[in-house]
DNA sequence: AATGAGCCTAGGAGTGGCCC
DNA sequence: GGGCCACTCCTAGGCTCATT
């Protein structure tokens, strides 16, 4: 992607964490031996510190760490532990092995620094997340929220729930059910065809407009009535109820219109923000940055 | 002085429930 | 049905003190 990742630096050797820069950006990490990533992130901080902190928080095998500060550290302990389990029950390497035998699982992780604001930076992750997708048919494992299916996430520290393997009797985990394929990428941002869904008319964004969009969840996208210029690319449980609650918003004083699709009854919830990242990963791709309004507060 | 570790706070985005 | 508000989820950012 024109980044400069650092080489691949394995968690349990802090030597070599020199290779990740101390500065903001985005990062990855994966198992060792497995091309597939758990998940993508940013910083706006140190990439170092974070990855270290990443690190710290997953030296116990025996404790899953809490869910703050670092959000994603629980699902790859959960990850790590079982696939060392998993190796571990297939059977140490007998002394006349050959040494086609594999090395022990370990994360690691890679970095790009990247001099970006806030929005700049969250929309790389998204592009990133969108052109992983695309190439690998699938999400990260830890990434939108999944969860390993046989595990239960701690909470926060302060709630004090400890997460951990799931008995046999108990359900799977609902974040670890899976995730949704990539839309097709074509056309380009605002089409009526874009990314493979068929796009109704613009609407302007009014309260009368929103009240007449069918129930149910999907995507919605916000553009600039005068430019037709997407601003906003949303994903909700009830479209029609978050237009409403756009169309209250100043929006600097500028006339909006709306775009949507009803994708019906959420039965998994990281399935809307897959296709959600997919949509502004597309748009960051043609437009070299995220909608106008993504990341911001000021509406 | 730099780094590590633990803890706390803030805030964006979205959800759900209550009340009129 | 709509307004309002408290809540969750996710993640960034910053402070303090200990260790290297």
């Amino acid at each position: 992607m024109g980044l400069d990742w650092s080489p691949w630096v394995p968690f349990d050797a802090p030597r070599e964490y020199f290779y990740i820069p101390k500065a903001p950006g985005v990062y990855r990490i994966r198992a060792t031996g497995n091309e597939a990533l758990l998940t993508i992130g940013e910083t706006g901080q140190s990439l170092h510190k974070k990855i270290s902190e990443l690190r710290q928080s997953l030296r116990r095998a025996d404790l899953m760490p809490w869910s703050d500060p670092h959000d994603v550290a629980p699902c790859l302990w959960a990850y790590w532990v079982e696939w060392v389990t998993q190796r571990n029950a297939e059977g140490q390497p007998e002394p006349g092995d050959d040494d086609e035998t594999p090395g022990p699982v370990m994360l690691e992780c890679s970095a790009a620094p990247l001099d970006a604001a806030a929005p700049g930076r969250k929309g790389m992750e998204a592009y990133l997340l969108y052109q992983y997708r695309q190439e690998a048919g699938e999400s990260p494992l830890c990434s939108f929220g999944r969860f390993h299916p046989r595990y239960r996430k701690s909470s926060r520290r302060c709630e004090n729930r400890r997460g951990g393997k799931l008995e046999d009797h108990q359900q799977d985990n609902p974040a670890g059910f899976p995730g949704i394929g990539p839309l097709e990428a074509t056309g380009h941002p605002g089409d009526p065809g874009w990314m493979g869904l068929e796009w109704p008319e613009w609407q302007s964004l009014t309260a009368d407009a929103a009240r007449n969009v069918p129930p149910g969840a999907g995507l919605y996208l916000l553009a600039d009535a005068a430019t037709r210029e997407i601003v906003y690319i949303g994903h909700a449980a009830a479209v029609a109820a978050r237009l409403m609650e756009h169309q209250k918003k100043a929006w600097d004083d500028r006339e909006l219109v709306f775009s949507y699709q009803i994708t019906g009854p959420v039965a998994i919830p990281h399935t809307l923000r897959e296709l959600e990242t997919d949509l502004i990963g597309s748009f960051y791709e043609q437009n070299k940055k995220a909608p106008e309004y993504q990341y911001r507060s000021s509406r």
